[in-house]
DNA sequence: TCATCCCGTAGACAGTGTCTACCTCCGACT
DNA sequence: AGTCGGAGGTAGACACTGTCTACGGGATGA
């Protein structure tokens, strides 16, 4: 009944769907293609997942889950101290969302997911509570939450202007990295302080 | 033959396009619908856009004439000095943004649109050049590239993450504008320097 | 007058999401 | 043991999409 279940066709379609928006983007995420790839005819997934939105949330759900364990195994292993915890946690928050292009921008095609209904607000919520925790903590006199609001959207930011090329920079080999140094220097103020 | 044309079929089909997409959204945009609107064939746009995403390029281009038409608008209008002109750009940006949420979709839908070959960037063009040089003159110590950049992309995550209830904060009655003082002061130093 | 294109129409095709009718097991109940 | 019922998957229809191709018609130019 879960997503946890390994067996069963809901398992299934889940894993069918994030092999393929890994390989092939989010738009190859048909209805019929993740049913194919799982070995069933187009009308089984309607069993499991009444609509095309549902399945789609459902493998965003899988997206949120790795990029989260992904954040907190970015913070517990990073020197102590909020401010190298969240330089660590939006540098792993970039290479997720650069390395797994496909899955990052269905997790943000809200018109390809029930994005309202429960679940998908859910599921990214925990990560935003540890930034909002640690940037309370770099930053007292702030709004913490204003802060790690503008902090994420800063990284959003930068994952998809330059994910897709919007951004060019002079510096092209230092690809992404001066803009998430000086999007965390201007939020959370230079490195030594 | 080009886009200033507003007696032909191609002017008629972009500005189908345009209302459309204002007023249903990107996903609204399809290639028979525009049709439709305009009062021709579903065959007939192919003379002048041989493919749906040139259609869409078209129309989204527009979209980007109108937002530097904005953003110009409002650096005149603004009261002299680079920081109050780039907060009075950064307004106007997530205002357009908000208010034209199906034409600022398509704009950053890089599925949809020609995104590399020419057109769209050298169209965003403008905007981030006037970014550059006044956020060179805000903090002229900095590189100013990468300052306007990540402001930028600050506006950007902001306008998305925002737009679509990622992003909910505590103080809901004052909407997006702590984030954008927040991303200002952040990038540009507060205020009062 | 007649030929030539420009420009739009109309139909076909494969592919899509959704709906519905069916079929086929397997387990439970009498 | 025999039968019933429903869970779970199949298959076909439907309306819609983007693209392609054959066709028409009307103005223009030789």
């Amino acid at each position: 009944m879960s997503d946890l279940d390994t067996t069963g066709l809901r398992a299934r379609l889940i894993d069918a769907g994030v092999e393929l928006v890994t390989a092939e983007g989010a738009q190859a995420l048909t209805l019929r293609e993740i049913a194919r790839r799982a070995g069933v005819s187009h009308g089984a997934p309607r069993r499991y997942f009444p609509t095309h939105v549902e399945l789609l949330s459902a493998i965003a759900r899988r997206g949120f889950a790795d990029l989260q364990n992904r954040a907190a195994k970015a913070v517990a292993g990073a020197e102590t101290g909020p401010r190298a915890q969240l330089t660590a946690l939006a540098e792993v928050y970039l290479d997720f969302a650069l390395s797994q292009r496909g899955m990052y921008e269905l997790m943000f095609r809200h018109d390809l997911l029930e994005s309202n209904r429960l679940g998908l607000r859910e599921t990214s919520l925990p990560m935003f509570a540890t930034l909002v925790e640690l940037a309370g903590r770099v930053r007292p006199e702030a709004d913490a939450r204003i802060l790690a609001g503008a902090l994420w959207a800063n990284l959003h930011g930068i994952a998809q202007l330059w994910g897709w090329g919007s951004l060019r920079l002079a510096t092209d080999a230092d690809g992404h990295a001066p803009l998430l140094t000086a999007a965390l220097d201007a939020h959370l103020g230079p490195e030594e302080r």
